[in-house]
DNA sequence: GAGTGGTCTAGACCACTCC
DNA sequence: GAGTGGTCTAGACCACTCC
């Protein structure tokens, strides 16, 4: 059986169009791509949260009523984008960024020699602040709106290599305080998934080569004029939703900038 | 019919283990990997040129005596790794850089403010020379084994952007003088793939910030010290041999790299 | 042994292209 | 209408994990 038996099980989502009269729907969507979006929704509400296993395809695809083959292709494509990540014999389970996995997926800066780790951070400032119009702009905020304004520094072997300033939505991160951040080991976004519900997905980095002035150069024990790189980038949660912006530099004396081009 | 059919049908290809005595096979690989291989060794023998159509999937299925979800299963491995492009209605197509498409692949430099385009070239050096040791590694060359050596100027709208280095294999590209480099219009690669028959397909690129010695202060026509970005790049063709090295300064006063993190 | 994801098949029908 | 890739189903069996 196929077809008919099809369309009347599928009946809650939006059937596909050639078996309705007057030709093709404009708004013709597989169902696979249906059933991504129900389960991504589920992702976004926290009813699966990070680290978590979701339920299984055969489960999935007796809730949703279509074959397993359907929810195999709608899940293939949330782990290409690592929303989730399968496990064979074990199951499925929601990425997390509390894994060292995830841990170089957003930061690539490399040791030119020796094996990647995590840098320690140093907090110089966190506050709560309105967005000049341009923070605002990029994180599709208004300008005044409440961010939170943290500025650290990055060593790695207690060496400084990354002095940066971040911008969050104040909406979201509202109890984020210096004492939140210092307590907390590991990255960042780890914090932000399991204290904010806020997962990061996606991000953009455009980046520049400029000199260290007087300030920065202090803070990464650099002489003045030293060449960095300095880095601007816009992350994303579910729906493309812009959640933070970071402006990094870079020093690139013991580390490089790492991409791999596909 | 399925499994006793299939063992049959696919006698020339390794069979999967498990109807095998003796338990799991070692080297286990599932038939649509093996259709895979097959396929990319037709694209590396140049069976089936750049931008030439493959058989259909039921062509090919018949052909490997495989069902067509099998070859479906390789070659959307091969359109994720940009090897062939899928084209419903028409087919299957051998990727090639001679598409616009195909440009900003490898080109991370985007204009601050208007639309991309491709840079014009304007080649200072092209000689043949011996390796020295550092390119002969990353080439996996024999220290002062034959190479080709390219200088070049790249400008956006008149104003110089990037300069750049290049090595090639020597035995690779033989016939490659200034000449045909300059009677070419479009990305090098181009040329690469139609005249020598070798398809870059994935490149490893290191970023790090320097200012602008003298010579590149001139050719680039900025000040000496000017902040730059420094990539340098290894490029692969299939089998992932490497088959350029390139070294390249970016002027990032009009332009930023981009990259999207995922 | 039971449960998970992974592979493979056969077959139906759809969307799209080219004629 | 014929041919292409794209979607969807049902069903079998495999590899792997956990018990």
């Amino acid at each position: 059986m196929n077809n008919a038996s099809s369309n009347l099980n599928t009946a809650n989502l939006q059937s596909a169009s050639g078996s309705q009269a007057g030709g093709p729907s404009p708004t013709f969507s597989p169902l696979y791509q249906q059933i991504k979006a129900l389960i991504t929704q589920s992702l976004q509400s926290g009813e699966w949260k990070p680290g978590e296993l979701i339920p299984s395809e055969v489960e999935l695809a007796g809730r949703f009523k279509v074959s397993q083959g359907t929810v195999r292709k709608a899940i293939d494509e949330l782990a290409a984008e690592n929303l989730v990540v399968r496990k064979q014999g074990k199951g499925t389970f929601v990425s997390t960024h509390h894994e060292a996995r995830a841990h170089f997926r957003f930061l690539r800066l490399m040791p030119d020699e020796g094996v990647p780790h995590y840098p320690e951070s140093k907090f110089i400032e966190v506050k709560r602040m309105r967005a000049p119009a341009d923070v605002a702009r990029l994180l599709e905020l208004k300008s005044g709106d409440a961010v939170v304004f943290i500025k650290r520094v990055q060593s790695f072997d207690g060496i400084p290599t990354i002095v940066e300033e971040l911008w969050l939505p104040g909406l979201i991160f509202k109890g984020l305080t210096a004492e939140r951040l210092n307590e907390y080991k590991g990255p960042m976004y780890g914090l932000f998934e399991s204290e904010f519900g806020t997962r990061m997905i996606r991000a953009q980095e455009k980046i520049r080569a400029v000199c260290a002035g007087d300030s920065e150069a202090e803070l990464l024990q650099l002489a003045a004029g030293t060449p960095l790189l300095m880095s601007e980038r816009v992350s994303f949660t579910y729906g493309d939703k812009p959640v933070e912006l970071r402006r990094g530099l870079y020093s690139t004396a013991r580390h490089h900038y790492q991409n791999d081009l596909s």
